[in-house]
DNA sequence: TTGTTAATTAACTGTTGATTTAATTACTAG
DNA sequence: CTAGTAATTAAATCAACAGTTAATTAACAA
């Protein structure tokens, strides 16, 4: 549940890999709205989201006959974290490309 | 191989985290260290590996008999890459604790 | 109550994944 | 060349996973 392997698992599937990409990009969606535009059945869709929940990955908000679901930010911050505790490791490397770094630069001048 | 689904499941399983983790403690290492001390085959083992190399997660030097792992920094930069993304997401809810930015604080100044 | 919509659970199927023991490849040393 | 060591591939098993259609739960509205 809250812990990386099984985080990392949630997001292995390309399908429940994008529901949080769109989740995170558009806010808290519905479940219908997440099962239309894909091709999959909605109790596929319901599945991933129950893993997905289970995994600590999103949250469920109940209304009316509607469930609304949303990334929890913690997870994103425990990969973060990790990513973080070996940043001397691949920081080391970093002369190669600019891809993580740069991509953190851009951001960082708010 | 060079995407984020593709890369969570080579980590998504607790057997190939612990022995990434370990190579990124302890540096490249031959596939008998990685075996040894760990309850589970050789085989099992060399299948892990494979699974892992197949991800782009780690790299294979031939040394005679040996075949030294080591992680590639790029997997590493490309999770830290998509987190980087999506930070404007998991930061606004930042104020709650301490995580990924107190860790990564701690490093900066150096 | 009856019907409609939102979403899930049930039951089943086919595929992938992790593991083991046994066999194989390949390098090194005598 | 023979023996030994490092590591892999082969073959088989069992569990977990993703998908489907069908059935069920639950809220809302007439």
């Amino acid at each position: 549940m809250t812990n990386l392997p099984t985080t990392f698992a949630a997001l292995s599937d390309p399908t429940r890999f994008a529901m949080v990409e769109r989740l995170m990009a558009e806010g808290a969606l519905p479940a219908g709205a997440l099962s239309a535009g894909v091709e999959i059945s909605a109790p596929a869709i319901s599945r991933h989201l129950k893993t997905l929940r289970a995994a600590g990955v999103i949250q469920q908000e109940v209304k009316g006959t509607h469930r609304i679901y949303s990334v929890r930010p913690e997870a994103l911050q425990m990969i973060t974290a990790w990513t973080m505790s070996h940043r001397e490791f691949w920081e080391s490397s970093m002369n190669r490309l600019e891809m993580a770094l740069s991509e953190f630069q851009e951001t960082k001048d708010d």
